[in-house]
DNA sequence: CTGCCTGCAAACTCTTTGCACGAAT
DNA sequence: ATTCGTGCAAAGAGTTTGCAGGCAG
């Protein structure tokens, strides 16, 4: 998706819900969609705020429920305390696993569609229905144990 | 597991790594042993202070990595930014997942055998080896949806 | 113009930690 | 007698909120 496609996408949602299309939630909108990895709260202040410096840290955890709500981000909780978010891309399963590697605390996502099936068995035992499900693992690096080195630290 | 043989349990795991049996550590694992569901670290103050009242929280919390440590407790995390945890069944499966119902927050645990399967496979794809792995879904109630009542709640 | 949105700073929640005293071994 | 463990209170991390002024619609 385009940053202008997801510009759109944002105003329509803003405008559709009576809230204000503001230069801080546009920086912060890019600025999330910039990012290549995970990102917290607190990293994407420092990037909006490189786009606009107006941009407060106060506006970010405000935007970012918004961005959430509107399928632009994500948010990931890997039980780490701080949440971390990363764009939503259009399509993708919303069936995800987070691997998290606890030697280089990387996060990794797979697509795991056998989840669903999953989820709604497990679900129905207790007459409930789905709303999301996570498969989260917490893994150590093979390469790191064999060699010493782990590949994707730095 | 009786209280009497999770004690000694305790007071085993304490004697083996050098630390001390404390009236503190036993009254906070009695606390523990005594709860139906799942608690928080302050709902488990407040029950360790009933059985001895020179509990402090800074004891509960320091004590609660030893218990889970030591396989009386387990932790589990929600991803609410507070952290529960519940008794350790003996002998119960490792795999677990945790099904939480959006309407009433009440926390349901099911076995779920097959997840180490998933775990190891989505973990192979990226050279990784699961240490530990969590299914978590949040769910719906269909009572509440249906009768307006939920029927966990109360 | 109206009132939503903002930055600032203080407040909040949950958890951790420094310190001097007290208790287990 | 040694240490380790303890309570207290303060500090920390991450997030939320009250307020007065600013800008979108």
């Amino acid at each position: 998706m385009s940053t202008e496609t997801a510009r759109n996408q944002f105003k329509t949602h803003l405008a559709g819900r009576g809230l204000r299309v503001t230069s801080q939630r546009l920086a912060i909108l890019d600025a999330a969609l910039a990012q290549q990895e995970h990102f917290t709260a607190e990293e994407l202040l420092a990037h909006a705020r490189a786009l606009d410096d107006s941009v407060s840290r106060a506006t970010v955890y405000r935007t970012l429920p918004i961005l959430t709500g509107s399928a632009l981000l994500r948010e990931v909780d890997i039980g780490t305390g701080e949440k971390f978010y990363r764009p939503a891309e259009a399509g993708a399963s919303p069936q995800i696993a987070q691997v998290v590697c606890v030697d280089c605390d990387r996060i990794f996502e797979i697509s795991a569609p056998f989840m669903e099936w999953y989820g709604s068995t497990v679900s129905a035992k207790l007459n409930l229905t789905p709303v999301t499900q996570r498969l989260q693992v917490s893994a150590r690096c093979n390469r790191l144990r064999d060699t010493g080195a782990c590949p994707h630290r730095n």
